[in-house]
RNA sequence: GGGCGAAUAGCUCAGUUGGUUAGAGCGCCUGCCUUACACGCAGGAUGUCGGGGGUUCGAGUCCCUCUUCGCCCACCA
């Protein structure tokens, strides 16, 4: 390995040497047969990837959303799990569909000019061509997937797995066909499922319509926000209990436009207090209007074809006048409108409040359509996802989302799973003609029909793209092979990172299909990210502009700089703010960052040299400095801290109430890990190894240093591999005594030593000694560069250890420092003071006496202030006979040390200012 | 319409069961090219913890209420 580094740190040459070497290695490959699940020694840690659409190209979502994953995964790895991301990519039916249309539209074609063959070939040439591009964009983020068990929903085995659960859910008679009204986009020509068709507030009008009693007496008025539909009409209902229309019920109305004579019926769903109490009932083109068309045995003409344009489609004749024929619905609202007008029906307009349903998609306006779909029973698989969750055994974290997930299992409604597309799983169900029999539901491709022998067609229907992804973690690992070694080695997987977004898309869903294919829950934790805005809190979208491309940020900071970003300011679900205008601004400090690791790297290889520097465990402990304590205390804190914030990966059996909200804390974690290199290593240790590891210093006590500094850089470096992979492994590479055969995402996760040690207490009074040096030459503004005199009193231990590290501390502040007794003084000497020091000053004559009495008097007030609360609350009995002993017992020691303090302060001014 | 969450330093956010003088990063101010790093070093300033009320010896933390944002769900046509 080369040791030299270069001054400056290239990132992107960098990572891209570092990744191909990891893949060469294959470092990321998991081996099923270690799972101890199936006879090996290491616990399995899996997580199953949120399969990107295949045509996707990376955005920011995507960088948090896999950042938080190779980071759980880099950990898990070096802490001894045989760990296993798996990739891959969903084949996303509608959006990829989409995409292939809108080429062939540009070349003034349809998917019906091609046919459904050519359309499927031409698509599947597409995603071959194009797709995937994504899982190239990972790798550059760092991502530590397994790239030998990448999966695609549409591949011949998931689509086994999707036949299989299809064929068991039939057979367990939970997949039905039914009549009914549902979500239907113009646009897409498909069936919607609730959740792809998405309500958005919108201001439209409420037309109050009159339809003339066909006895002459009157009119009934009747409120609707889509008069369009009243072609369809069929009834007007009216509460039974509305006296208003009481006498009205049974009789006929006049159907305005259309001119046919409708009944006036009693339905209990109608809301006397809204509109007019009376509603128009258009069973084919509205959900509620079909169940009362149901229980009225009412017809059900469809008055509104496939592509949202009105036509009489279905037992609608005459009813829909030629000038409307072909009409856009919207423009047809507009015209009907005008008729109703003209023919004196319109009372009035009134504007409305509502919430529309759109695809989500493409965004049209969702058309309620009476068509025959096949659904999932969901009810009965949703009671063990409430379970898994009641019972802990699933968490949700933050945790706010499981009465969102809870909520919206109770109320579940059947899935429509059948989509009116070309490019998807083709739902395998064949129908014979000839004998009109039974559907044949098959895993296998039936010749012909079981029952006559005749021709048997399949249903022309793909599935929702979601009844693939709910599979995902079963069938990536090789369900329905039960015996599948990955499956029985890797599944239940672990966590779930994902946006909240499709929490009942793919979440819920994946665990329904857990307990009802393998009986497990699929994963303990799932983990919702928040998402990405920019600085006004917008949604980073293509559409608006404001996104932030991941491979720019990756080519100007480095893919380490990205992850940091997205890690360090990460609260649990916390939304990611980034301005798309000021790059600098928001990845410069994980590039300063990488850029502080990399001259540290500098410094120790050219102080410490190639030669492999002596074990920690080899080294005599009694020749350890005390900065060599405190360092390595500071690292069994930090490692303490990590581990804590990391948390537990995984519960014992299910996840006790308490420890549903641990863990997974990424931005304490960062924090901890970065405070240790940064403040405490470079700052403190590594300076003060500089006159240890000159020319002129002891040899033996040289070597202690070297040892000591490339322990505690090893393990700061293994420490922040997760956060940032790439830097972190370069340098490690380049450590004394590496040889390029070992990668530091496979090494050991730092583990604490043990006991902490007292001489490492002592550096802190070093620490605040020359804190306080510093500080008053700030104050005098003496450069921290030229040296002053200073005297340092202290007493008892203080003393001692300030005598003895007196040429350290020179060092460290720029001073030349001997013990003495002398006046006390300096505001930043507190803490110094606290643990008996005295005080620390440069030499008589630099102090501007008059500033000095000043600022003291400041500080002694306020500490005045302090002092009467803290007696305050002692001397009341209630605190200290009903506060915790111990926070009782802080309380004094405090009014010992600050009165001490108080006292050194008093006798401070005297001494300085006079009385 | 139902439910949930948020409001803490100029900005983005921590603050675990109420209990030391409320923290971090960025930004800001001052001084420094101190032999790894100016993408750096040293020092510093900054908060009526959204408003109001309550419980408590003690509230950023618990309760009520108001205001402002955000999210999810929903068949009032």
């Amino acid at each position: 390995m080369p040791r030299d580094l270069s001054p400056q740190y290239d990132a992107s040459s960098i990572e891209r040497e570092i990744y191909a070497r990891w893949t060469e290695a294959g470092v990321f490959t998991a081996h099923a047969s270690r799972s101890a699940r199936v006879g090996g020694d290491r616990a399995p840690f899996t997580i199953v990837i949120p399969p990107p659409n295949v045509t996707a190209i990376l955005h920011m979502g995507h960088g948090l959303n896999n950042t938080v994953q190779d980071v759980l995964m880099r950990w898990r790895r070096m802490a001894g799990d045989e760990a296993l991301w798996v990739p891959g990519t969903d084949h996303a039916g509608i959006a990829t569909q989409n995409i292939v249309e809108r080429q062939l539209a540009a070349e003034g074609a349809t998917r019906f000019d091609v046919g459904r063959v050519a359309f499927v070939e031409r698509t599947t040439r597409y995603v071959e061509e194009t797709g995937g591009i994504i899982l190239q964009q990972l790798r550059a983020l760092g991502a530590s997937c397994d790239w030998t068990r990448t999966a695609y929903t549409l591949s011949p085995a998931l689509s086994r797995a999707v036949r299989e659960a299809f064929v068991r859910l039939y057979e367990a008679g939970l997949i039905y066909r039914g009549h009914r009204v549902i979500h239907w986009c113009p646009r897409c020509l498909t069936a919607l499922s609730d959740e792809e068709a998405e309500h958005e507030e919108t201001t439209g009008t409420l037309y109050h319509v009159g339809y003339p009693l066909v006895d002459g007496s009157g009119t009934i008025v009747v409120a609707t926000t889509r008069p369009e539909t009243m072609l369809g009409d069929v009834a007007v209902a009216v509460h039974p209990d509305d006296e208003r229309y009481r006498a009205m019920i049974g009789r006929l109305v006049r159907l305005p436009i259309a001119g046919i004579e409708i009944p006036i019926i009693a339905d209990e769903f109608t809301d006397p207090t809204f509109g007019t109490g009376a509603v128009k009932i258009t069973p084919a083109h509205d959900p509620n209007d079909f169940e009362v068309g149901i229980r009225h045995t009412l017809p059900m003409p469809v008055v509104i074809n496939a592509e949202g344009r009105m036509e009489e489609v279905t037992d609608a004749e005459g009813r829909v006048p030629a000038v409307l024929r072909g009409a856009d619905r919207f423009e047809a609202r507009e015209q009907i409108v005008e008729m109703l007008r003209d023919e004196g029906a319109l009372v009035k307009l009134e504007p409305h409040q509502h919430a529309v349903r759109h695809c989500y998609r493409c965004g049209t306006v969702v058309e309620p359509r009476l068509s025959d779909q096949w659904f999932v029973r969901m009810q009965p698989l949703a009671e063990p996802a409430l379970e898994a969750v009641r019972s802990g055994t699933t968490r949700i974290m933050p945790e706010r989302w499981e009465a969102v997930y809870t909520n919206w299992l109770e109320n579940i409604r059947d899935w429509n799973i059948s989509r009116q597309l070309w490019w998807g799983h083709r739902i395998p169900v064949w129908y014979c003609d000839a004998c009109g029999g039974s559907p044949i539901v098959s895993r296998e491709d039936p010749e012909c029909c079981s029952t006559c022998g005749g021709p048997v067609r399949q249903d022309e229907d793909v599935l929702d793209t979601w009844f693939s992804s709910w599979l995902w973690p079963l069938s990536t690992l090789g369900w329905p092979d039960e015996q599948a070694e990955d499956l029985r080695a890797f599944y239940p997987t672990d966590v779930l990172v994902t946006a909240p977004e499709i929490l009942f898309f793919w979440v819920a869903r994946m665990v329904m299909a857990g307990y009802f294919f393998a009986g497990k829950a699929p994963f303990h934790t799932v983990y919702l990210t928040g998402v990405v805005r920019d600085m006004q809190h917008r949604k980073m979208s293509k559409s608006l502009g404001n996104g932030i491309d991941p491979l720019e940020v990756i080519g100007q900071f480095g893919a380490d700089a990205l992850r940091y970003t997205m890690i360090s300011g990460l609260g649990v679900g916390t939304d990611v703010m980034l301005d798309p205008r000021h790059l600098e601004q928001s990845f410069a400090p994980g590039r300063n960052l990488t850029t502080k690791l990399w001259n540290m790297g500098r410094f120790l290889l050219a102080n410490v040299g190639d030669a492999q520097v002596l074990p920690l465990s080899e080294l005599d402990s009694s020749r350890l400095a005390r900065a060599d304590e405190w360092i390595l205390d500071r690292l069994d804190v930090t490692i303490g801290e990590c581990n804590a914030a990391l948390g537990p990966a995984r519960p014992a059996a299910a996840w006790a109430p308490d420890m549903r909200d641990t863990g997974l804390r990424l931005m304490e974690y960062t924090e901890a890990a970065r405070r240790f290199m940064w403040d405490e290593l470079a700052a403190w240790y590594l300076e003060s190894t500089k006159p240890r590891l000159g020319d002129g210093a002891d040899r033996a006590d040289g070597d202690v240093a070297r040892a000591v500094l490339v322990h505690v850089f090893d393990a700061a470096l293994r420490l922040l591999h997760p956060i940032i992979p790439f830097i972190t492994e370069a340098l490690w590479q380049a450590l004394p005594g590496r040889t390029g055969a070992e990668f530091l995402c496979c090494a050991s996760w730092p583990e604490a030593r043990g006991a902490r040690r007292a001489r490492a207490a002592e550096f802190e009074d070093v620490r605040d000694a020359v804190s306080a040096i510093r500080q008053i030459k700030a104050e005098y503004g003496i450069p921290l560069g030229s040296m002053v005199s200073a005297v340092v009193v202290g007493d008892g231990a203080t003393r001692d250890t300030l005598a003895a590290e007196a040429p350290l501390v020179g060092w460290l502040a720029r001073a030349t420092v001997r013990m003495a007794d002398d006046v006390p003084t300096g505001a930043a000497a507190h803490a110094l003071l606290q643990r008996g020091a005295q005080l620390i000053i440069p030499l008589a004559g630099t102090i501007d006496v008059a500033k000095e009495c000043a600022r003291l008097s400041g500080e002694l007030a306020q500490l005045e202030k302090q002092l009467g609360s803290l007696e305050q609350r002692l001397n009341n009995p209630n605190f200290t006979t009903r506060a915790k002993p111990e926070v009782v017992e802080g309380e004094r020691r405090k009014l010992e040390q600050w009165s001490a303090r108080r006292q050194q302060l008093e006798d401070k001014v005297t001494a300085l200012c006079g009385a």
